[in-house]
DNA sequence: TGAGTTTCTCAAAGCGCTTTGGGTAATGCA
DNA sequence: TGCATTACCCAAAGCGCTTTGAGAAACTCA
């Protein structure tokens, strides 16, 4: 049933039905009341096909999802992003759109929700250092909002991002303050900016001890649970290895343990493990006394606040420049404990020593 | 710029121009190829709202994602299914709409989108058996398919599902050959279609072995690496424990593994695990002989399969009745091995055997 | 050369809604 | 009661595209 069908069954104009129906004030309350309860009970719902030509409003925000022939992979993080936003895009009537694209036709595929018009706006996600997109989606006009943060990027933008410097800053002063001197970290992917300022988090907390640096000590990729297990195996596999370990999600987190397990290694006392949680709904960091020492930010809520801010871009309050910076406060778990002293005094035949079966409870 | 102008600038009529750029038979090849020329030229995309209006063809395929207040998740699989599935709409020019919405909506979710023409079509996730969302489809008429079946439904619709049943028969068989006579399965959410033909598959293979099933050894629940924990210490810490598990997610399965750790039991030699294994991109069952023995189906191809059936439905070449049933083949991995023949001397003091440290390689 | 064909192009009518710019009935006030 | 408001309601004009039905142009062939 159409607008035309419907308020000429309930004797009104069309006129009035859609102005009832979009809340205008020129209708009367008991005339709207009348036009809502027939539309429920003849089934009348608007064309929003039609309504979106007539507004030249798409009400649809769009994320695009790009695919690279490489690494064909869906971050868990994006799902629970996903989650918190859809879930405010609903509340306001929005609708989502989600574009699955090679990772070289991503600007093309901006270009070209924008362009058919079948967007109000976008999310940019995983900015890298210098992100292109946001230089695109300015240039297009199309509202955005960051999630994350994108550096060397002049001028303002809307963003939601956690403290990843701090963030990891701090944790790796909780690991110099055990004790630890050698500290691994397993980061995101180079060129990511989040990756960026966590390893820069690390780099100042190690400076201000006067602790240099060992490269050997530091990695970057995709967040997987291989790429946690494979990164541990090696850095415990070299000639000095670490007693500590910052990792940036809880997914190579949990392949860094499955390493630890396979060497014999135990965690949080022969080996500490500090990560960052992101609070994924599959895999939550629980228990009284969580299972890992945490910065813990959940990705869910940023997508919430994403969702907000562009939503309110969109409508025209604000003007467009609207930031939230989440701290993420570290939580002690049973990862971590002190460095173990006697560490240095096997150093010559570690190896051995690492692969002994685990002794202590 | 929209079509008027643009045609006017190249010196043709609107229609020409559509009829060109929607590759109809009525126009030159020349023609044709000078009219996408300029559209490249000029940057002229045609406007899809109004497109979609004209046309009424959404272009859109829609996906239902229900949270629920007590499990607010998103299942790791779905984002898979959905780089799938995204992957083959925008090959075929579709986009892909998201609606995340409260359990209690979900009907009303469906209908909406049917009333409102922002869809072609949409794919039912997580079907349970009976499930009314199969019924309320067809009554709306809007064409969809499946990501699994649902028992007790009659009537033919489209799906794509795993072979359940025989997966998890194999993967008791298997376990059954090497000697395991306990055997517990940690399933998914009680109802799931899925959950239900892996238990079936389960129980059949003890009962042609003459094995009755115990209770204690099922359990069904939401698939996290918690739940995997939980059931995996419950399992283990009662009087008869098993000597085998059936895992029906990798991402439970790292929960089990951790239990086992924690346990003191070895992976593979003391207890056997074989899982059901999506191939989700960020954990990998990888190796040359994988971690875990498993049942192994590329969830991202399903949605792949989903897109392109549904989409053939839409077209109208199909009469909307395909499926596809997925084998998933035994692959066997490190988690799994013979029966321990002392278990059973054991049962005694169990508790205080099992939390001995791990003494085997 | 002219009729018959084929090839291309166009004007105009929707698609189903929103929204402008009146118009009419109801109300308030003197 | 009569006039000025106010409260409602309506007809009609888009939104930017697709698509029908028909006309003009180009070609073919006797």
């Amino acid at each position: 049933m159409n607008l035309k069908e419907f308020s000429h069954r309930i004797g009104l104009s069309p006129t009035t039905v859609s102005r009832a129906l979009n809340g205008y004030p020129e209708v009367s309350e008991r005339t709207r009341r009348k036009v809502l309860e027939s539309a429920e009970r003849l089934g009348y719902t608007p064309n929003s096909r039609a309504a979106r030509l007539a507004t030249g409003r798409a009400m649809t925000i769009g994320h695009i999802l790009p695919l690279s022939k490489e690494h064909e992979m869906v971050n868990p993080i994006f799902s629970d992003f996903i989650a918190g936003a859809g879930e405010q895009y609903s509340k306001s009537g929005y609708d989502l759109s989600l574009s699955v694209v090679r990772d070289e036709d991503e600007a093309e595929a901006y270009r070209d929700l924008a362009t058919r018009g079948v967007v109000d706006g976008v999310v940019i996600h995983g900015p890298k250092i210098e992100d292109p997109r946001i230089r695109l989606l300015r240039e297009l006009g199309l509202p955005f909002v960051v999630h994350g943060r994108s550096s060397r990027v002049h001028g303002e933008y809307n963003w939601v991002d956690v403290n990843n410097r701090r963030a990891f800053s701090r944790a790796t002063e909780f690991l110099l303050d055990l004790g630890h001197r050698r500290i691994g970290l397993i980061n995101g992917l180079h060129g990511m900016d989040f990756a960026t300022r966590r390893l820069n988090g690390y780099c100042d907390a190690l400076e201000a001890r006067g602790i240099t640096q060992d490269p050997e000590l530091i990695s970057s990729g995709e967040m997987t649970e291989n790429y946690g297990f494979d990164t541990t195996m090696q850095m415990l596999d070299s000639g000095n290895p670490p007693t500590a370990i910052l990792i940036s999600s809880i997914v190579p987190a949990m392949g860094a343990r499955r390493a630890l397990h396979d060497l014999g290694i135990g965690l949080g006392d022969e080996v500490s493990v500090v990560i960052h949680d992101d609070d994924l709904s599959y895999f939550r960091n629980e228990g009284d006394v969580p299972i890992f020492t945490a910065t813990r930010s959940s990705v869910r809520e940023a997508g919430r606040l994403c969702a907000d801010i562009l939503l309110d871009t969109i409508r025209g309050a604000e003007d467009g420049r609207r930031h939230v910076l989440l701290e993420a406060d570290l939580t002690v778990g049973q990862s971590t404990g002190p460095a173990p002293a006697m560490r240095h005094l096997l150093d010559r035949d570690r190896t051995e020593t690492l692969r002994r079966p685990q002794t202590l409870t």
